[in-house]
DNA sequence: GGATGTGAATGCATTCACAGCA
DNA sequence: TGCTGTGAATGCATTCACATCC
């Protein structure tokens, strides 16, 4: 493999890669150093060939006889992922969800330095929730560009989401994490993941409806 | 089309059908009634084909040179998701995540029934948050039984997820909605959705890098 | 032997394109 | 005319199978 065309890496392949990277990281916990395709794909539910393909995309780093070596591989798909610098990220929504997101520790292991949060309930501006301000949302715009901010989580209501969306855009963001159930409407170089609580419970209604169908053996003829 | 073989329905198309109904439902709202496949798609960036592709997976019943009607596609969807009948919940892991989701009221809207919380810190046994009772983890498995339990949301911490997921399976549960950053290791009947945040952080700030680097026409290193 | 990396083959999902109906 | 439903064609992702290397 010579050079790597970005464009053309599967999304199930970048999807994949997380996990990898989250079992990789569970096997350095172990003291384990290298891994083969064949452990590595079992550990995840999946076959060692898709393992090696997902990997080849990106260069060739294992070792033939041998397997991977895990703090080489790990260190690679950070790079990959882009987690291997750190990302400045701002909240913007601090109702139920947001409060628990600024009280939730996990971020700073993951490189994201949490820079602020924004609503615009007078009652809210000026607290500080898990160590983290909450400022107006007149401040928005100053903020991110003052920071060189690029990732934001949305958690306000459905409502307003698409325009505070639109203020984020303008103002310097170029990934959003997005919580409220609804289409945003962003140019195509702007990256939004959904994370929608209704639907990921209607595909397991979905999922266990149909299990009950086949367990009872109403099947196909 | 005839009968429907479950088992034969791909995985997007059930995504899908969830985006549909979140898009009919604001239809709804607007006071329209009658919508194309080519309107439908366009307002979610799919194509017409994709979405007559996908309903007709159920059946037929859109009305040639008129589109599909709203309210009937609505129930329709609702059934084949299962949303159209009530279904029991519990949570388990009453920290950040957990309490913002007990005082999140969407779920009644979603024929969601929140049957009871539960956690083995005595502080919070006892509690009452967001009208939802907090209970020792002695109690699951019988409150699973005796109220017929479906769903489980699992939101403990990584290191005791799969022993509760255990109880769970062991009590009757069918399908699990799994806020921790792991695999679990569950019977094939039992239908697992994986809400991590870290993974899709991660899909983000590759995104966006990826982004960055074609807008500045870099090749991957 | 044991493992990788990768063309070739397979299997799915999406898109095309058109017959048929209101 | 406008739109659905659906076989056929296309395009992608996964799996196979094997040359290659430690």
């Amino acid at each position: 493999m010579d050079f790597i065309r970005p464009e053309l890496i599967p999304d199930p392949t970048v999807r994949r890669l997380s996990l990898y990277l989250r079992q990789l990281e569970l096997f350095l916990k172990q003291d384990r150093e290298t891994v083969s395709s064949k452990q590595l794909g079992e550990s995840l539910g999946l076959t060692d060939a898709q393992v090696r393909k997902d990997l080849a995309y990106f260069g060739t780093f294992g070792h033939p006889g041998v397997g991977y070596n895990i703090t080489e591989l790990v260190s690679r798909i950070k790079r990959i992922l882009g987690t291997d610098k750190a990302w400045n990220v701002v909240l913007v929504g601090v109702g139920n969800l947001g409060r628990a997101l600024l009280s939730y520790g996990g971020f700073a292991a993951k490189e994201m330095h949490l820079v602020a949060a924004f609503d615009n309930d007078p009652n809210k501006v000026g607290q500080s929730i898990g160590g983290h301000d909450v400022r107006g949302m007149e401040h928005l715009e100053a903020t991110i560009k003052a920071q060189e901010v690029r990732l934001a989580m949305l958690t306000v209501p459905v409502d307003t989401a698409q325009a505070v969306a639109d203020v984020l855009v303008k103002s310097g963001i170029r990934g959003i994490l997005n919580f409220s159930p609804t289409s945003l409407a962003v140019p195509t170089t702007i990256a939004v993941q959904a994370v929608d609580l209704a639907l990921q419970l209607e595909q397991l209604t979905f999922q266990v409806s149909l299990n009950a169908m086949t367990r009872a053996g109403v099947r196909h003829p």
